[in-house]
DNA sequence: GAAACTTTGTCCGTCGACTTGACAAAGGCG
DNA sequence: CGCCTTTGTCAAGTCGACGGACAAAGTTTC
């Protein structure tokens, strides 16, 4: 529990609510006995809780387990489509949206092109998305709606400090959504939020820290400290993307040259693999261009990793190695033992996923990377907009971080 | 207040204690009444929280002061000395002991070197040291032990994992010490206990974040969030001075290649400036050498910088430019606003300190690093000695972060 | 200079929320 | 079947923040 100024008995409440919510939703089935051994809190104090989860529709009992040698248990449980949040990923190509449940289950997705609107058009585009969501949501059930975009974003007023290729500057899209719908809403950037949505939908991964970078478009990773997000001091904090790395660089879209994006990106890794089709013409790579009538994607240099291609390959590899390198100065920095790598430049596979690591461990304190743990996380396109989702869950319902 | 379980009843009084006592720290003199204004808290709580911390006698009453329309306030003080605390800084020529105030003031101050001393002469001397200033301490004022100490530590138990010059490897030296005094006691790394000095006892740089680079035989950086070290999951955050940043660089103490150390440390600088005066033996580094009996100190660089001599001027910008470029790098990463740099390359003065700002803005984010400060922190020895206290006052006073 | 108004600090009662202890319900075990 | 355990709940207790009232000690106004 993070406190502005003092402390109160409301926040302590908040907080073992939250706190006993998050125990059912991690281990439940459980019961009310078993959740007190966890929490250390009273049967009595865990008793009036649950009620209290109960009345709001949010936990039921699910039946008696097994007795170890006394009363058999009544089990609760988290009522998974108690509350249904909106979570929205205002990608650079399209804008999607959905009805997520509470385990981050997607009911009911939405996906429209972006066709080049920004601006006026791009909000209304927006709104349009929310309303239609609003509509098909089960009456009094819509917890809020959750945002991820790319840009620098100030989570706590909601606003849109700037977004560029949406043309956004200053816009203040939490307060506009918040009263359109009158629901609560949360607005962060899309690599921090995907980074919310790997640590709270992932059971598995539940360590109180965690990096996800997200390489598409842009680079930017999300760091999760203690089960909340980070954001530093100007909300700035994972924008990895433009730091310069490369010595005598070419010309980043920022201005500046040598930034990790100019040699890690799905652009720049498209780039590379034009480069290497025009040089050799009857190449795997060239070969597929023609195909696609003159454009290559990512996953076009992915299925030509896949194929074996050995000029896709060294491109991949060498993508990988320049992330390895961001990698290795944040577990430096950091030293967080848990990185997962998101966004469609990990369709590469293999080949760059060794490059990360190789170079991660290569250029990092052995002592340090050896116990990193550095996978491709949900490969799921809905990364961001389930993460837009954790957040604002984990905001609304007070879903404490776990240990 | 960051809580492992439940919230109870006395972390809230515990919070708000430390929330008072933190207020008039920071302000005092000043007057219950305003104290429940800064903090939010009722004036009938902060009666009985200041009333509380008087018993205990931290705080006492200070005549009245000016009415501003109505009675006449009482004000309240942090009394200086009610506590002392004894920081230590296991340096690597020397030891470094001290009784120091809840101001930060060196009370009484003693120095070993260390001679060569490792394992079990180097810990007996610790001991020591610590003996001879609680014998020197007055009676009952002894609030605890802060040890600054290079190498990996792990803060939660006091041990220390691995310091390489001293042949230290998984020594418990908190239980120890402890153990041995009876009095609490805090390890930590000694740049994260710079970094925490500087948070504390600096009232004028009081933002919830900042990194503290302490540049020096080796280069660590302490991380502050939101008033709190930052461990990492390995207590390795900070551990920069081992990230390869040189891409065919010469071989670091640590076994690899490349690491910052090897170009921005001060055995990088004395390397260089011996080199220097190697090929240009008429030029002043080398008239310096020949004065010192065929040594070079980083202070002899520096004092050439002074003089304006244009090579070591030269190695200093050089040793600057590879900081910043890692000061980049955790801007980038960690978007925090303030960066303090400590240590004794520190020395070098301008010439060096503009090669870091320049550099680090040339490769941050201009968005980022155009609001961020970067300033030579507090310049006397004993930096990591006050940390060390700092952190367990901090820890035993329950001095919460201010706003 | 007295009355009216402000501000401060404290006292007292209230209330919210966790804890303790007791107890009934419900099961296993010998 | 009786004894022991475990579970869930209830009533009483306690801790600590809050709100209102009030005396003390100022300032401002008339």
């Amino acid at each position: 529990m993070r406190l502005a100024t003092k402390a109160t008995h409301q926040q302590t409440r908040a907080f073992n609510h939250g706190l006993v919510l998050r125990t059912i939703y991690d281990l439940g089935p459980i019961s009310r006995a078993e959740i007190a051994r966890v929490t250390e809190l009273t049967r009595t104090s865990v008793s009036e809780l649950v009620g209290e989860a109960i009345d709001e529709g949010l936990v039921e009992e699910v039946g008696r387990g097994p007795s170890s040698g006394g009363k058999a248990p009544i089990l609760v449980q988290v009522v998974e489509d108690a509350r249904v949040v909106i979570g929205l990923d205002l990608g650079e190509q399209a804008f999607a949206g959905a009805l997520v449940d509470l385990r981050g289950r997607v009911q009911r997705r939405i996906e429209v092109p972006v066709d080049g609107r920004d601006g006026k058009a791009a909000l209304g585009a927006v709104e349009r998305l929310v309303d239609e969501l609003v509509d098909a949501a089960p009456a009094g059930r819509l917890l809020g709606i959750g945002v991820g975009t790319p840009g620098l974003v100030d989570t706590e007023t909601g606003e849109i400090r700037w977004a560029v290729n949406l043309d956004w500057q200053d816009l203040p899209l939490g307060r506009i959504l918040a009263e359109r719908t009158g629901l609560p809403a949360f607005v962060a950037n899309d690599s921090r939020a995907a980074a919310m949505g790997e640590y709270l939908f992932d059971v598995n991964r539940r360590a109180p820290n965690l990096v996800a970078i997200k390489i598409g478009h842009g680079i930017g990773a999300g760091i999760v400290l203690g089960g909340e997000l980070f954001a530093g001091d100007g909300f700035g904090a994972g924008e990895i993307g433009h730091t310069s790395v490369v010595d005598d660089g070419v010309e980043c879209r920022c201005g500046r040259f040598g930034c990790l994006e100019t040699v890690a990106s799905s652009r720049a890794v498209v780039e590379q693999a034009l480069a290497e089709a025009a040089r050799h013409p009857d190449g795997d790579l060239a070969r597929r261009l023609a195909q696609n009538g003159g454009e290559l994607t990512i996953d076009d240099v992915a299925e030509a990793v896949r194929a074996g291609d050995e000029q896709a390959r060294r491109i991949a590899a060498a993508a990988g190695r320049w992330l390895g390198r961001a990698v290795a100065a944040l577990i430096g920095t950091l030293d967080i033992r848990h990185v997962v790598l998101l966004g469609n430049v990990t369709h590469l596979g293999d080949p760059w996923l060794d490059a990360v690591r190789d170079e991660a461990a290569r250029r990092a304190l052995t002592l340090l990377s050896r116990e990193t743990s550095i996978e491709i996380g949900g490969t799921s396109e809905d990364t961001v907009l389930l993460g837009a989702s954790a957040l604002l869950m984990s905001r609304e319902l007070g879903l404490v971080p776990a240990r």
